[in-house]
DNA sequence: CCTATTGTGTATCAATCGGTATATAAAGCT
DNA sequence: AGCTTTATATACCGATTGATACACAATAGG
């Protein structure tokens, strides 16, 4: 099978760690020393396994896109437009009030700023977020064809707004409030959706 | 007069370059060096006018709440509830749209994440947030009382999902968001407002 | 057993981080 | 003129940054 000497951690399970550590302290806030110390290995370890910490991220980055943040998708794919938006706002609730995950967002603050070194990867996760407005205003140019969403709205709007309610929720997360606060936001929110 | 030698730069003005280095590139990711190349005066120089790194940030925080994020407090100042909500919402379109500023709020992105070297400045930046919401909240009381407010309303919850709107633009202009994007947000935004 | 291949552990690299010690320059006061 | 006080400039500090060189250990195939 495979050759030369067996790997003796857990890619997978290192790589949940590395998100998590992202996840709390940003791209650049997050060290050498503490992604080897969280994920139990040695610097060695982690380049052969997952090439530089630029590649550690992006490897993050799709985890994060794929399994964690999968309630975006659950929601786009909900039956109305307006159970897409609330399905986004609300799962947003659940996402951010889980004490499993760490607070906020990945997408958002892991790589929001930052110095010059790192400027590749806030192009990345830019892109990433745009790419979900992107989707949102795709569903929605949908839910007009079919009838759900009236003709009057502009989708790319609506979109707009989503995409700065769930970045506004998760800042307010990562401020620490609490999951009524969230639900409250998500709650008024609503009331701008048209129908 | 001031004893000793006279000094030979605008502290005002240099101060003016951190907030914008701090603004564009987030309290770490701006070093000393970065600091003091913009500034144009040497490190112990900087010591001896702004205490150290945290100090001037803290410096620069007060003078960003008191100057540059001005329109927030004009927006306070409006007559009716829905004047104040509109004044927040499209004065962070123009705040954002302005080219004179750095991408982005200096209190949501300058301090988020970070390693642990920082977590005195996020809380910092926290709490600041923070006073915000408290400060709507307490303006949309007195419009309640007023009669400006249904008394049907929350006004935490209000002044809660404004916060987020504002806090959801400045990820989004910091993304590259046009003053249209912005604008729509704004827009969307407004018609989620009570009465 | 021998070789090839790959992972691990130690020790280290140059560069940069925030912060200062020291010496000198420029001002006011006496 | 001195003396005191403050600002500037050079040079440097220990610690940490992301990233590797090297030797050694563990497996597969021959």
């Amino acid at each position: 099978m495979t050759l030369g000497r067996p790997r003796e951690f857990d890619t997978e399970a290192a790589l949940t760690k590395a998100m998590r550590l992202f996840w709390r302290k940003g791209y650049e806030g997050t060290s050498l020393s503490d992604l080897t110390d969280e994920m139990n290995i040695t610097r060695p370890s982690l380049y052969a396994a997952f090439g530089n910490k630029e590649e550690l991220f992006l490897k993050v980055l799709d985890r994060y896109d794929r399994e964690t943040s999968s309630f975006i998708q659950a929601a786009l794919d909900a039956p109305s437009a307006r159970s897409v938006a609330e399905g986004l706002v609300f799962g947003a609730c659940a996402f951010h009030s889980d004490k499993h995950n760490p607070a906020g967002c990945l997408m958002v603050h892991g790589a929001l700023v930052g110095s010059d070194e790192s400027v590749a990867m806030r192009k990345e996760t830019s892109l990433r977020r745009g790419g979900l407005k992107d989707r949102i205003t795709q569903r929605l140019k949908q839910a007009q064809t079919e009838g759900d969403l009236p003709q009057s709205t502009d989708p790319a709007a609506l979109a707009g707004y989503l995409v700065a309610v769930l970045r506004g929720m998760a800042v307010e997360a990562a401020s620490g409030a609490s999951p009524a606060d969230l639900k409250g936001i998500a709650t008024v929110a609503m009331a701008a959706w048209p129908g």
